[in-house]
DNA sequence: ACGGTTAAACTAACCAGTTGGTTGGATAGT
DNA sequence: ACTATCCAACCAACTGGTTAGTTTAACCGT
C-alpha cells in the first residue's frame, strides 16, 4: 500500500519527508481542526492525492507527525542521561534536554499546548505517553537524591515537574512573537535556552537540594 | 441589533447567558476551529439563529466568550491583592488566585493552552493582554520586595513567572482524565487547589526570599 | 398588534477524501 | 537493441457530506 524506500540509489522517498514537514507546520500552527489537508499539499510542492498516496488521511498524517516529533524528546532524554550517576547532575541534564527540546523546536511545544489544551480525556496517547514517560524519569531522578541524602525528603514533586514542562512550554509560546510590552527575549541578545535552564534549574535547586553550592 | 435585557422582571436575558455559556464550554473542548455553532446552539437549548441573533456569528462569539472569561481573571487579581501591602503576603496572594482560576475553571485554562499553542504572533488579543497584565503585576510585587530588601536582587523573574503560569496550566490540563500512571489527584483525596498553590509558592518562595521563615 | 425572539428549512461555501487518468523509469520478451 | 508491459508516483477535477450563515414565518408577552 504505502511507498517506502524507491528512487534507486541511496535517498528515501523525498516526497514523503516533504509532505510530513509540511503536516508538522500546519498541525502546530493550526491544531488538527483548524489544518487544511490541501494546504499541506501546497506546502509540500505536491498534489492532495499523494498525501493520500503516502500517508493515508488527515488523521494518519496527524498520527504519524505527532508520533515522530515526540518520539525523539524520550531518545534524547535516555542518551543524555546515560553516563550520569549523581542525581544533581542528572537533574541539571534533565532541565537541559527539556530545555533544548521545548525551546528549540515551536511545533513540539505548539502540538503539546494544543494536546493539552484538548485536556486529558481527549488528548493524543503518544502525547499522553510522551509525558508520562518524562515524569517518571524526574520522580526516579527525585527519589534517588533523596535516598542519597542530597534532596529534601518533604519536598512534593508534582509542582516542581510541572513547573519546569509548563514554563518551558509557557516560555516557548511567548516567543517570536509581535512586542507586547512582554518577551522574554527583547533585549538586545535575549536569554539563550541556557539562560532559561539556569533560571529554573536555580529556582527549582534551592527548593529541593539539602545542602546547596 | 443586540438584545440586552428583556424579560420583564429582574433578570437579563437568560438566553444570552445560556448560549455564552455553551460557547465557552464548546470552545474549549474544541478549540475554535473544531468548534460547531450547531453544538453551541443545542448546548444552549436553543436554534442556531438564536446565536446570530444575540451576538453574531463564530468569530463575534468567539471574542465575546474569551474577553469575559479573561477580563475576570484581571479583576479578581485586583481585589485581592488590594488590601495587601507586604511583598510577601502579595505574593502568596497573587499565587493563591492564579491557582484558583486556572484550577477551578477549566475552559479558562483551556482556552489559554490552545491560544499560547497557536503562537504569540496570532494569539487572541484579549488572552495576550490578559498575560501582559499578569506578568506586570508579578513584577511590581517582586520589585517591591527588592526594594524592601525581602527579596534577592539577582533573581532572574522570568523563569519563575513563567514556571507558576505554565505549571498552573498543565497541571489544569491533567486533571480529570482516564488513569495513565499520572495524574496529581489519583490518590484517595488528591491535593486541592489550596495545595498545589502552597507547593509552588514553597519553591518560589526558597528562590526568592532572603531570610525564609 | 407590535417588537423582540425563536424555530425550521434553506443556501452557499468549504473541505476531506476519491476517481480516473498521465508520466517516466524499470523490467521482460524477442 | 527495440518494443511491450508494468508499476510507483503523481495530478486535475470531481463528489458528497458538513457547516457557517440566512431567510421566512410563527410565537409570545405586553
Amino acid at each position: 500500500m504505502g511507498a517506502q524506500e524507491v528512487s534507486g540509489k541511496g535517498g528515501k522517498s523525498r516526497t514523503l519527508e516533504r509532505i510530513l514537514g509540511a503536516a508538522l507546520e500546519e498541525f502546530a500552527e493550526h491544531g488538527y481542526a483548524g489544518a487544511r489537508t490541501e494546504r499541506i499539499a501546497r506546502r509540500a510542492g505536491v498534489n492532495k492525492a499523494a498525501l493520500y498516496y503516502h500517508v493515508g488521511g488527515k488523521p494518519a498524517l496527524y498520527d504519524t507527525v505527532v508520533r515522530d516529533c515526540f518520539s525523539s524528546m524520550l531518545t534524547s532524554l535516555a542518551r543524555e542521561l546515560e553516563g550520569i550517576s549523581s542525581p544533581q547532575e542528572r537533574l541539571d541534564a534533565f532541565i537541559s534536554v527539556l530545555t533544548a527540546k521545548v525551546l528549540g523546536s515551536a511545533p513540539f511545544a505548539q502540538i503539546m499546548l494544543c494536546e493539552l489544551g484538548r485536556g486529558a480525556a481527549s488528548i493524543h496517547q503518544e502525547v499522553s505517553g510522551c509525558i508520562s514517560s518524562i515524569h517518571e524519569i524526574y520522580m526516579d531522578i527525585l527519589s534517588n537524591g533523596r535516598e542519597g541524602g542530597m534532596f529534601r525528603k518533604e519536598h512534593d514533586p508534582m509542582p516542581g515537574f510541572a513547573m519546569i514542562l509548563g514554563g518551558l512550554l509557557f516560555l516557548r509560546s511567548r516567543k517570536g512573537g509581535p512586542a507586547t510590552g512582554f518577551s522574554y527575549q527583547s533585549a538586545v541578545r535575549g536569554p539563550s535556552s541556557a539562560d532559561v535552564a539556569e533560571g529554573m534549574t536555580t529556582i527549582l535547586n534551592s527548593a529541593i537540594r539539602l545542602h546547596q553550592g
